[in-house]
RNA sequence: GGGGGCGUGGUGAAGUCUGGAGUUCACGCCGGCCUGUCAAGCCGGAGGUCGCGGGUUCAAAUCCCGUCGCUCCCGCCA
């Protein structure tokens, strides 16, 4: 018998280890059935996919989770068997004794693995009923996400959930393998800790034996594998799970989980080459695909530059072209100004396509949605001179050096912006992601950004950290001298325009460490009070280290073409927070509050009167 | 915190703009027929408070207001 492997029901997707088919209830998995078993009798347990009942001979489609096989029901040899099938409903748990034969001529059915043979049922025995499922199982229908949800057991029985649990399971055992392999050291560390008020929101969790005090779900393992590497761990790995109170997004739960790793006396390129090693090794096991290396790297400053984002997606080209040169002296007041005050005129190639004036048009409208004060179109005519409502702005040379700075030929799509230089990259880089952009994600491009600034400005001019405070600087000396153009020493890890994750080389000296909270505005009073007990550690000996975290359930999505990561989350939640099928959160009894000190607010109190009161109304 | 989309028998959709009897389609479910099907087929049948509340109207799935749920996006996510 062909080992069985874990696929997608009846579609075999990429290699899985071979698991052990036989217990007590069954010897044999269903899906590893191949001509070469013809004349071997085997159990089986599954489930009923679906069943074909001829009057007579009764066929079922008997899955489990390796696959499916048909099971043939025939009156003239088994009776009894034949009249149990009458009585099958779809998803009853069965258990089938038969003999494995070779279909007859001409019913073989190619789409299934196990196509070419049958199982001739001796006897069937009914482990478990099923009632009439709330929705279909099979793939030709859309099912509402919050009733796939309520039911998340029975959706997890769809192919396209099977092949995404495969893929994640296949995704992390290579990283646990790669990891593994390189001498990494699996720790884990609590999941309690405590709440260091900065960026995301902390989820909080009361203390019952010092009432009125909290711990915090950590957001990431940061400060613990910081330790771990003080503490001599050279090679630390993990699976971990992360928790940022923040709202959700099609690619964000609250409740998230990362493969975080660090290395001691480590500097930049060594994380980019365990990166890289990780992301080949996942990448072939759920794909099947051998990427090239080195993947490509871009600094931030480039990206922004060529393609208006730190994420940028490499599968298409339409880069952003700096057009300061071409306009340099130009008299349409509209770029002049913007170069005059600092910022920029840039513009992509859409290329050739036929666009109606109003579509032209429905662009500007895009472009002063997305913050542009406008946007000019051009597009190529056939003799090379261009078409649009802003030509009789432009000087002849200026028109003819556009031309040659996109490269454009006839029918192409000019779209140019002029503004401050972050909301050109901003608008040009969206737009290009819109006219460009493939939709699935059959092709791959993994890219790593670097060189990510220290700070960034926000719209009202203020300096934000980019990073975290433990973020080793290039320079503590620019970033106090020349903030704006201060670098650090931070990369990421870019999949598809999506980001994967990002790391850090991290500070490893105390002194640094100290001037970088006084920087970033952190008082020596302040940072001692939150992080004395890190910045202690960092003194007996801190090895230089610098590590990464990737976000598996965005990677695992991106791998399966799925758009969204909930596809690849067994038990997610709903965008609102809450899981359908066991009904968290929930309130909880006053008891419970009581042990930990905790009083509900009479306002939420006062919401929740009102929303009986409006039930018992009703 | 803000903006958009969706909510119609068990499931998925059409109907909503332009108000006129819960109308339609596919799947499922129930009953019957059927001995080589594989999205089995054929015949018959049951099943809905059009998310919920209020309003306009002679009349509301349809128009208006509110609300709940799901979803996409902006903000947010060091």
């Amino acid at each position: 018998m062909t080992p069985t492997r874990w696929h997608a029901t009846g579609n075999p997707t990429s290699p899985g280890a071979p698991i052990m088919a036989s217990t007590e209830y069954r010897d044999t998995h269903a899906g590893g059935l191949r001509r070469e078993d013809a004349g071997t009798v085997v159990r089986l347990a599954g489930w009923a996919e679906r069943i074909r009942d001829q009057g007579g001979v009764v066929f079922v489609d008997l899955r489990d989770a390796s696959g499916i096989v048909q099971v043939v029901f025939r009156p003239d040899v088994a009776p009894e068997a034949t009249d149990a099938a009458h009585e099958l409903k779809r998803e009853y748990c069965v258990r089938v004794e038969g003999t494995v034969q070779e279909r007859p001529e001409g019913t073989a059915n190619p789409e299934l693995a196990t196509g070419r043979v049958e199982v001739e049922a001796r006897t069937v025995e009914v482990l478990s009923t099923a009632d009439t499922l709330p929705f279909h199982l099979d793939e030709r229908t859309e099912v509402e996400e919050g009733r796939r949800l309520k039911y998340r057991y029975l959706d997890l029985r769809r192919p396209r959930m099977t092949a995404n649990l495969l893929a994640r399971s296949q995704a992390v055992g290579a990283m646990r393998r790669v990891m593994e392999e390189r001498g990494f050291l699996e720790v884990e560390t609590p999941t309690l800790i405590a709440s260091t008020p900065e960026g995301a929101r902390d989820f909080l969790v009361p203390s019952r034996l010092r009432p009125g005090q909290f711990y915090a779900l950590p957001q990431s393992p940061q400060l613990f594998k910081q330790l771990l590497m003080i503490g001599g761990v050279e090679r630390y790995y993990q699976i971990a799970r992360c928790y940022r109170d923040e709202d959700f997004r099609a690619d964000r739960q609250v409740e998230f989980t990362q493969l975080d790793f660090e290395g001691a006396f480590w500097g930049q390129d060594d994380v980019l080459a365990t990166l890289e090693e990780i992301s080949v090794a996942v990448t072939k096991a759920v794909r099947g695909i051998d990427l090239p290396r080195p993947f490509p790297r871009l600094t931030y400053a480039e990206a922004l530059a060529r393609y208006g984002t730190d994420k940028p997606d490499i599968r298409f080209g339409m880069e952003i072209v700096d057009l300061g040169g071409v306009f340099a002296a130009t008299e349409f007041q509209a770029f002049a100004t913007a170069l005059a005050a600092g910022g920029a005129v840039r513009g992509i190639n859409a290329g050739a396509r036929q666009m109606a004036r109003s579509a032209l048009d429905g662009l500007v409208a895009r472009a002063r949605e997305l913050g542009a004060g406008g946007l000019v179109w051009l597009v190529v005519e056939a003799d090379g001179s261009l078409r649009s409502p802003t030509t009789k702005y432009l000087s002849e040379a200026e028109q003819t050096d556009l031309v040659a700075a996109f490269g454009a030929s006839p029918g192409d799509v000019l779209l140019l912006v002029a503004d401050r230089t972050d909301k050109v990259a901003a608008v040009l880089g969206q737009l290009r992601l819109e006219l460009g952009q493939p939709s699935g994600h059959e092709e791959l491009a993994y890219l790593f950004v670097t060189d990510f600034p220290v700070f960034e400005r926000t719209e009202g001019g203020d300096l934000v950290p980019l990073h975290h405070p433990f973020t080793s600087p290039v320079s503590v000396e620019a970033m106090r001298t020349d903030p704006d153009n201060a670098i650090s020493k931070a990369y990421d890890l870019v999949l598809n325009g999506s980001e994967l994750g990002s790391g850090s080389v991290r500070i490893h000296d105390p002194v640094v460490q100290a001037a970088v909270f006084e920087i970033l505005g952190i008082s020596p009073e302040a940072a001692a009070r939150r992080f004395g007990w890190f910045l202690e550690a960092l003194r007996y000996g801190t090895p230089p280290h610098a590590g990464f975290a990737i976000g598996i359930d965005r990677m695992v999505a991106i791998l399966q073409g799925e758009r969204n990561i909930r596809e690849v989350i067994p038990f997610p939640k709903t965008q609102t927070g809450a899981d359908p099928l066991t009904g968290s959160p929930s309130r909880v009894e006053d008891y419970q509050l009581s042990d930990l000190g905790i009083d509900i607010r009479p306002e939420v109190r006062q919401a929740w009167a009102e929303e009986a009161g409006e039930e018992t109304a009703t």
